[in-house]
DNA sequence: GTCTATACGTTGATAGAC
DNA sequence: GTCTATCAACGTATAGAC
């Protein structure tokens, strides 16, 4: 697969995008992820999401160059939200605060944007070479970023120490699951959904057991 | 879509397969298998499955009735692995043991078997229809007996009284993230591929971390 | 900006010669 | 049992009238 810039981003960025555009614009990536969250980029039809966009599929190619480009333009506001939440953390923080508040805003996003969730799964679990230029020399350094602010607050003497690596992925599977496989869980509870406040019982026990874990005692909020 | 049992399975159950027909189905499922793994059910196509299996793609249809026929056989392949060391899990067995030991289970089917796990989480994330007969009232029953294992642990005094569900979520989500996300951890942490090693390295920061978190004292093995 | 009509490759599946 | 030839349906993408 090759990557492409889709052409009309920088025309978005250039002039404020038309009533109708937006509109229209909106619909789409709404249908597309809806589309590309159950099926992956292969298996998703332009057909299928014009038909959920209510529009005539020649649009679809008229907002948006081809098939990958929609893509990416749905993927990049995907990874928008995603690390932002995560660049929270910081090593004046109180180490249990700060876990427990990025455990429950993880489970928040799991909650609200499952779709979200699931695109990304599917992207990485089909290899993630859409991902490549997200991916870069930058990101890696910025995770090992990430992962010193852990590695600080062990050398602080503050949490055990356990390598920080690991932990945020602990951290990132154990929350995405409440979206990725959202399917089998309520399959095998017997829920229809999960409920608001399922995720909130389900926060509470991950922050338990991930805080106590690290040797950290849970914030009394 | 609809579920259907391939035609050829009683088949195979009737007469023992003939030596071309066992070489021929092992390399279809094996190259299938790499197929489902990277697009899902939707996103492959027989075609390349064929070309992978280096046999004409009239033959798929040969040995397996079609494309879902070739897709459930696929999957219950999985399944029969999947549950198993889930079962060995017993009241009787002393908590801290038999958690570290199940974690090393799962992580080493993450590393051997990554494959059938990113199958099946393609599977969850597009809805999980072709799973309807598994997800049956009897998995559910069966499910609610493991969580009693658990509780049986916590009523005893063994381990701290944690919600026995959400702990299952969490040994699957976390130990299943090194296989469906390895494209990401290479990425993010600079490696080429996952060995055994790192894998190991893995295991024994889950275990320390979500056995303390349950109060729980790890083995000294 | 919108939408009908259509080009043209690929899909899953089968027929029928070997 | 094997494989070539072929089908109708569907895939992405575009041309061009409005």
């Amino acid at each position: 697969m090759t990557f492409e810039v889709p052409a009309h981003s920088a025309q978005a960025v250039a002039k404020p995008a038309s009533r109708i555009r937006q509109k229209n614009e909106e619909a789409i990536i709404k249908a597309a992820e809806d589309e590309f969250a159950r099926h992956g980029f292969k298996g998703t039809s332009m057909n299928t999401i014009a038909r959920n966009a209510g529009l005539p599929k020649a649009n679809l190619h008229y907002y948006f160059t081809n098939k990958l480009g929609l893509y990416i333009a749905v993927l990049s506001n995907i990874l928008d939200l995603w690390d932002s939440t995560f660049n929270a953390l910081s090593v004046d923080d109180d180490p249990a605060q700060a876990l427990s508040h990025y455990i429950r805003a993880k489970m928040e996003f799991s909650r609200r944007q499952p779709q979200a969730s699931r695109i990304f799964a599917m992207e990485i679990i089909s290899g993630g070479e859409c991902l490549n230029e997200h991916f870069s020399q930058d990101y890696r350094a910025w995770f090992q970023g990430r992962a010193a602010v852990f590695q600080a607050w062990i050398d602080a003497g503050k949490m055990d120490p356990i390598d920080p690596v690991h932990l945020i992925f602990l951290l990132w599977g154990s929350t995405q699951h409440y979206a990725d496989f959202a399917t089998q869980i309520c399959r095998v509870t017997g829920r229809a959904r999960l409920t608001k406040q399922d995720m909130e019982t389900a926060s509470d026990n991950l922050i338990r057991i991930i805080l106590k874990g690290c040797g950290l005692t849970p914030p009394a909020v």
